[in-house]
DNA sequence: GTGAAAGCGCTAACAC
DNA sequence: GTGTTAGCGCTTTCAC
């Protein structure tokens, strides 16, 4: 294993100007840099990072609690970590995945110093790590938007102003009997985040214009086509429908496509998953990359001491890709 | 911060027969025990990650370089996350996600002792990253299984030998001219390790057994359909099919079971993922969270010393479930 | 513009 | 069965 030692040696410099050269927080002279820089590079020189962080007191580590629960969608968590990721790397960050669904994961990530910053995903609206979390002292930033996250920075997408979007294009379709089909019983059950402020938003917005809107479980296997066949047996007036569930949308979607009643289908996903699927009057894109990114550019500037906006909400819009 | 030294000082004792406590590498007296444990529990005292590897040359995490890249289906990668993580936090080690896709990712995280180990997904047939692994010393583990491996792990899934079991029980099922509907067309221009594999198991398998089978690319996507269909329409002699492309298959599904024609299809696919989807003769299950879990097994035991089978390979099965 | 040296919080000899 | 202490490889004062 090559050390700083060696590195100052190779460069006939002592081991603080090797420091000083790689952080830059001390003028150098030319020859010097050059010197220690390719001494660094000849002898493939990387600092020890727990060394450095014991010394430096900064892991340069972000912890991340991404949701491995029954019911969210895989591809929508995939897409926000890829977005946490790319951002964190171009910012010299790496990202621990915590290998625990409760709060005691985070606490032991903050406490034994192995993170700088914690990020948590899969927020529910009352979520019992909140609590944990705001007396930790750790810069946080939740993906979703808790009720009483007190100074604690949220990131999401606003899933509230996406239904009434849905809800308000709908009618101007003329329709007047809306129906949202969304996440599976289980998400719903535990009040996630986005489930709630989704369905809050399409139904405010349903009573607003004065249609008739109902919300609805939708299972994320081909079982939905049969749920949602239940829901419209049962209400045949129902001519409008938002769809928000990535996984079950394929298989709805074809099926619609079978069907000789027309409705009219908005679809609420990453605008990849909707690619080719027909039957869709359009699509209200869900930014996932793009919320991670901002979730990490949040927690980086918090980081810096930056102070930002504490709830910063991505606004929805319609891609306009209604397909075939 | 509490620190060791807070609570030898809380428990009468010296650092030493703290942290002794703590690794059991020592007899300690009962009397001792109960005064460091419940001091360690009264200050909430977690041990400084990064001092602890300092001193002790082990980090406790493995470094885990999973696919972002296109084409690979995010479900069955998440499956092998969870299950590589599930495992790992069994066993008391985190997972830190490396956050470049090639090569110098993995180098970075060894040389910076930022991991005990690496674990590789989306491996290729011909893997760049490969040579620069044979020389790391790190040990590492490779979820596929390319070809001058060296003496690097390998553990995957049996592609090889689930494309021959499904040719014979398609065979058996009467057909005799079967088709393979696999990756779609950039994993397999990549050569990616199990595409590889399923496609010579598959096609080995139908020569051996005087049949004619032949493999194609599939979208990702409904386009899938379109792509289905067309092969179809040039071959209408294809009555056999076997199914690998877990983000398609309930698009065709759902378009196979409106199909007049009769023909027997074969999934290759995680069991939730069909679950519910209709006209499928029997699936053979890939175990992605099994995967994971044995990748895990197998670098954690190369991390205790023990010398195991260089190469692990699944074995597949059919499950049974012939849905609708 | 550069060096020397005191820690950072822990582990693991080495003592007794 | 327990304590003392020399590092682990860095960052960052302090000194020149």
């Amino acid at each position: 294993m090559v050390t700083i030692a060696d590195v100052a040696a190779a460069a006939g410099v002592s081991i603080s100007t090797v420091s000083y050269v790689m952080s830059g927080k001390r003028t150098i002279s030319q020859d010097t840099r050059e010197r220690v820089e390719s001494a660094i590079a000849k002898l493939e020189y990387s600092p020890h990072a727990s060394a450095r962080s014991l010394a430096s007191r900064s892991t340069n580590v972000i912890g991340l609690q991404a949701p491995l629960r029954a019911g969210v969608d895989v591809h929508v968590i995939m897409e926000i970590v890829a977005g946490v990721v790319k951002e964190a790397r171009d910012n010299h960050y790496d990202i621990l995945l915590l290998t625990s669904d409760d709060a005691d994961g985070l606490v032991n990530a903050a406490r034994g110093s192995r993170v700088d910053a914690l990020m948590v995903m899969d927020i529910e609206s009352e979520d019992p790590r909140i609590a944990t979390l705001r007396e930790l002292s750790t810069p946080t930033v939740l993906i979703g938007l808790p009720s009483g996250a007190g100074d604690l920075i949220c990131v999401d997408f606003d899933f509230e102003a996406a239904g009434r979007l849905a809800a308000e294009r709908l009618a101007a379709l003329g329709h007047t009997r809306v129906a949202l089909f969304g996440a599976p019983a289980e998400v719903l059950e535990r009040h996630t985040s986005y489930a709630v402020r989704l369905n809050r938003g399409f139904l405010a917005a349903c009573e607003e214009l004065g249609i008739t809107g109902s919300v609805h479980a939708c299972p994320s296997s081909a079982d939905a086509v049969d749920a949602v066949d239940a829901v419209l047996d049962e209400d045949a007036a129902i001519t409008g429908i938002l769809f928000h569930n990535e996984a079950a949308l394929p298989h709805v979607a074809a099926h619609v496509r079978n069907d000789a009643t027309k409705r009219d289908v908005i679809a609420l996903s990453p605008l990849q998953l909707v690619h080719g699927v027909a039957g869709l009057v359009d699509t209200i894109e869900v930014p996932a990359t793009e919320i991670g990114a901002a979730a990490a550019r949040a927690i980086l500037g918090a980081l810096e001491g930056e102070t930002t906006e504490r709830v910063r909400l991505l606004q929805p819009r319609f891609s306009g890709a209604s397909a075939v």
